[in-house]
DNA sequence: CGATTTTGACCGGCGC
DNA sequence: GCGCCGGTCAAAATCG
């Protein structure tokens, strides 16, 4: 049983919240249900004992071996949502703008607020209906210069209550919540 | 009035 | 190719 701890050091080591955000801080992140993890081969969903799930692709590159941060991967409604995969047959998906290093963290959470305050500025750049779900999908760019992080949140179409949030990159800089700089 | 959101257009990858 | 689909752009609207 993975406990909120390393769901933690996963999101520290991502840079993901700043260092003063401890996870019991977390406003939006409310005691909720545990998704059951589906039945797949090659993925890994971490059971945090509470509202949290963090998803992991098991990463061939390490000869099986459940990968770190770098192999999150994406989860939808019903599952998990294949957007990127370290699976040779699928490495053509590494050319393009989407860089495989960047790392990916992915959680869900039940929650009222679709925006937790996760210490960094985030300007939305987008806002799409992807298929079958009911629920927009909102994208967000980190607002600092050269900064490349980006989020993407979204409900589940089959239980509004939970949010998926995936960030995807490494901050080059620390959180500024209240001031750039 | 600068920063951010909104929202349809646009674009590139992928499957047929 | 062509069309679908997810992701991004960007101009206008809105916000603080």
């Amino acid at each position: 049983m993975i406990d909120e701890n390393l769901f933690m050091s996963y999101a520290s080591q991502m840079g993901i919240f700043p260092s003063h955000i401890s996870f019991s801080s977390l406003p939006s992140i409310s005691a909720a249900d545990v998704i059951a993890a589906p039945t797949l081969s090659d993925r890994l969903l971490m059971d945090f004992g509470g509202p949290q799930i963090l998803s992991l692709q098991r990463s061939s590159a390490n000869h099986g071996a459940w990968g770190g941060i770098s192999d999150c991967m994406n989860m939808k409604s019903g599952g998990v949502d294949d957007l990127v995969t370290n699976s040779t047959s699928k490495r053509k998906i590494i050319k393009g703008r989407r860089n495989l290093r960047d790392p990916r963290f992915c959680f869900k959470t039940m929650s009222d607020v679709d925006i937790l305050d996760d210490g960094y500025k985030w300007r939305k750049y987008g806002q799409k209906i992807v298929k079958n779900t009911l629920l927009p999908r909102s994208y967000y760019r980190c607002t600092r210069d050269n900064c490349s992080v980006k989020k993407r949140v979204e409900r589940l179409a089959d239980d509004p209550r939970m949010v998926i949030t995936t960030y995807e990159g490494r901050h080059v800089h620390s959180p500024s919540h209240h001031h750039q700089d």
